[in-house]
DNA sequence: CGGGAGCTTGATGGACCTCAATCCCTGTGG
DNA sequence: CCACAGGGATTGAGGTCCATCAAGCTCCCG
């Protein structure tokens, strides 16, 4: 890695001070990263290479497909994330994930992930809590799915993104760059594009956020979070071991 | 663990051979089981104790609340499963369990789960295997909240359990026992009661499946599967490592 | 100037929710 | 033995949220 910003080492320092081996490691991991095309998909349902993959500019998203055509997004990894980490374990993959913008990401295959728990488990652990993080958000999407509306969803939604993108310092407190369209964020709502349409006006009208060229700005944060119910995680606390 | 079947065992045993030391370890990990009575919290959302938990019997379930008092259950963890694996890397459990029958439980402290990483990291591997499993059912949940209709939704769901049941040999090729009432199913299907009510009665009327006396009988499993889109996950492959 | 991607708005209908009531079964206490 | 309560299942009526269909808009780019 050269000449930018390493994220994953930002997102994983608020977790645990890494020492100098294994940032070096880590280092290496990221060496000969590839570039994505926007739209090109990465990983397909099924697939069975066996690799995983660290975000390091750009967003993805995963996803899956239904027979009637539909789609699911799960969720949008961005910089400093990593996916497909389950893929290792399971054999093929359970879902899709193909980039939202051009992107730039490494991959590492899953031997050489299996290297990294055997010999730096701590820097292990912290890819297991970064996962676990993400894991967390993926069981806060599906409650905001099957239990809120869709205007409680979507302010959900971003509140959540703006945490996010917040830990690897891509937000300032209250807005972010956004390269999502209302067609993909009603895949991962689970609405409809004109409902989504519908509900950002309505949210732009209540003073509560708007997304426009690009940009999410979030203009009332205590209107947003009482709407959303949303609560942060504060997990800042260091590792113990 | 004395006189009963050890479902965490026959689970993981499709997945890799445990040898006798491992099998010890496992066993000794479980050697003190706890009783938790019918609709006994178990972990509290938020709770910061660091525990993992394993179910030997009974049927449990892992939901989150709404300030407006609505519930999203997650998924109900059965015997063989391991929960609040993630509460050990995230310090505090982003959501509550509690259980829905009578049931036995093992408590895992954290400290006591990082060293079988270290000591064993095969029966880690084997552990993290089985929680990448139910992660990614919360994933096929998630889309089917999303994406599916109410009918859909709840014949993929009662698939899904029939699956997971089988792996411990809880559930015969088509049938199983099923404690869960519809107040329940609701709750997990993002549904209302009344509706989980008529779409049961709709997949009687057409012959795929019924609920009765805490019985869950599938008639027609390629009408089912044909309905929900569904399809088996196929990991049977032994680990290589 | 034309075309396409994305956004916006209106009208209509359907899937699902809410409110309300009834019924069945089982357990419990008099 | 019966009365009664309570959990659960069932059904109906009416209303709401959101999807679908249809159309027009803006902006950018070739």
């Amino acid at each position: 890695m050269t000449g930018h910003e390493n994220y994953l080492v930002r997102k994983i320092s608020t977790f645990v001070d890494l020492s100098v081996h294994e940032l070096k490691y880590l280092s290496d991991l990221q060496s000969s990263p590839i570039r994505v095309k926007k739209g090109r998909e990465i990983v397909h349902e099924g697939q069975a290479g066996q690799s995983a993959y660290i975000i390091h500019e750009g967003w993805a998203c995963s996803f899956k497909l239904l027979p009637d055509g539909g789609r699911q997004i799960i969720t949008f990894p961005i910089p400093g994330d990593c996916v497909g980490l389950r893929s290792i374990l399971l054999r093929t993959s359970d879902h899709s994930f193909s980039a939202l913008t051009d992107s730039l990401v490494s991959r590492i295959q899953a031997a050489r992930m299996k290297d990294l728990f055997n010999e730096l488990p701590r820097l292990g652990a912290a890819i297991l809590w970064a996962a676990s993080r993400d894991e967390a958000m993926v069981v806060e999407h599906l409650v905001s799915i099957g239990r809120r509306n869709a205007m409680e969803r979507t302010a959900h939604f971003l509140l959540e993104l703006n945490d996010r993108l917040q830990l690897v310092g891509l937000a300032s407190n209250h807005s972010f760059a956004c390269p999502l369209n209302q067609y993909v964020l009603a895949d991962a709502l689970g609405l409809s594009t004109i409902h989504v349409n519908r509900v950002l006006r309505l949210l732009r009208e209540r003073g509560l956020v708007t997304l426009k060229n690009q940009m999410v700005v979030i203009q009332d944060m205590a209107g947003m979070k009482a709407l959303a119910g949303y609560v942060n995680r504060d997990d800042d606390e260091q590792i113990e071991q």
